[in-house]
DNA sequence: TCTGGGGTCCTAGGACCC
DNA sequence: TCTGGGGTCCTAGGACCC
């Protein structure tokens, strides 16, 4: 028999532990940092991306030249479209010279790192100063937890906004939902400059129509399996089968497949992380191959193990594992690694492992990628101060 | 003339150790 | 002609995300 007071116990218990997670997502981030510093080309179909330089030149006249997307001649992909460029079915990922037939006069601006990654850290710091739970998902969004705030939620949203937009002059989307996974889902319902407040009783009306690759973790493989058992919204994997996932998907991905299809997501935000791997690759202009185009490709695997260096050497870190990876012509990935007896941020020690790498690898076939990565890292000044933390002898006798 | 670059996490087998 | 059982490290590949 539960008295009244357990009853009520119960109650806070289950309500305290209702969270309230944003996932805020800045609107097209990159194209919208480009019509801040070109407000010229507001309003028209604007693209970022390809490696080459595009950037625009002060004509005689001082007007401003742009190239434009039927200029465009490469390998490279389209990294963000403004919302005029994608209602001509312009994306992120697509090839430009695919994007190129379907919007040939369509402005393409050079992608810059330097300046996303300045409004990245503004607009992080503006959220900040107002709700300092905050984990990073990339250079362009994050998710918040809010659990802790009294505040009504849309009131307390749209301070955040308020604060992106003054800090940036940028819009962004938010979502706010009992877990990440909705609040991800959500973020995007209202876009662009969103505010979607979902809860549990949402999840059947509005998440349920949804094609199921909507879900963060249901990627194009998954999603081409799901539909071809007859899936393709969240409501019809909610609906299936559990038999049916498990013999294709497996235990594990199968469970977390119907948790979240019903909307069920318990991962906490995580407000810290080190980092893991540091890498650097290169598309070739055109597909070389080993032994013809050696006097190529030689100096290009040497110089991205320099860069690698220097990135390690810039963060601080140093790497006991280190990596090659090779995109064949085909498209297949082969990787090989080396784990060394000292970790190690030294150009020629990195260049020396990744050509130890290449050796395992039978290169009878075109390359049309080649990586370098850094990984089992350290901060340098931790192996400096306890070498031995880095072998993990701390309690051996050598 | 399809398809970038930088990451994370998971799986799975074999080596090796106690 | 039965051969344990864990734990960790290393390696390779693959899916997924921004």
């Amino acid at each position: 028999m539960l008295s009244p007071y357990r009853i009520s116990y119960i109650i806070d218990f289950m309500v305290s532990h209702i969270r309230r997670i944003a996932h805020l997502d800045m609107d097209a981030f990159y194209a919208s940092v480009e019509l801040l510093r070109y407000p010229d080309l507001r309003g028209q179909a604007v693209v970022i991306g390809g490696g080459s330089r595009h950037t625009p030149e002060v004509g005689e006249d001082g007007q401003r030249r742009y190239a434009k997307l039927r200029d465009y001649v490469g390998r490279g992909v389209v990294t963000t479209s403004t919302y005029e460029a994608r209602a001509l079915g312009v994306f992120s990922a697509m090839g430009m010279m695919k994007a190129a037939k379907l919007a040939p006069d369509a402005v393409l601006l050079p992608t810059d790192f330097e300046s996303y990654r300045h409004y990245s850290r503004l607009f992080k710091a503006a959220v900040a100063s107002i709700a300092p739970l905050i984990e990073d998902r990339g250079i362009d969004e994050i998710y918040i937890d809010l659990t802790e705030f009294n505040d009504d939620v849309r009131v307390l949203a749209q301070r955040i906004k308020d604060a992106v937009r003054n800090a940036t002059g940028l819009s962004c989307s938010i979502g706010i939902a009992p877990n990440k996974l909705l609040a991800k889902i959500c973020s995007e319902l209202e876009k662009p400059n969103g505010l979607t407040v979902i809860t549990e009783a949402d999840v059947a009306p509005r998440i349920w129509p949804l094609r199921a690759s909507k879900v963060n973790g249901i990627g194009p493989k998954a999603a081409e399996k799901l539909a071809a058992l007859g899936i393709q919204t969240i409501g019809d994997v909610a609906a299936a089968d559990p038999a049916l996932l498990q013999d294709n998907f497996g235990r594990t991905y199968s469970e977390w497949l119907m948790r979240a299809s019903h909307g069920l997501d318990e991962r906490p935000v995580v407000t810290s992380s080190e980092t893991k791997s540091i890498s650097r690759e290169t598309t070739f202009e055109r597909d070389l191959h080993a032994k013809l185009d050696r006097g190529v490709l030689t100096p290009i695997f040497t110089d991205l193990c320099v860069r690698l260096a220097g990135d390690l050497q810039r963060k601080g870190y140093v790497a006991r594992t280190i990596g090659i990876k090779l995109r064949f012509a085909d498209f297949r990935i082969a990787t090989r690694d080396l784990t060394l007896p000292e970790a190690t941020d030294d150009a020629a020690a990195i260049r020396q492992a990744a050509g130890e790498c290449l050796r395992r690898i039978t290169l009878d076939r075109r390359l049309r990628l080649l990586g370098v990565r850094a990984s089992a890292l350290s901060r340098k000044e931790d192996v400096a101060n306890n070498p031995s933390v880095m072998q993990g002898e701390l309690f051996s006798e050598r």
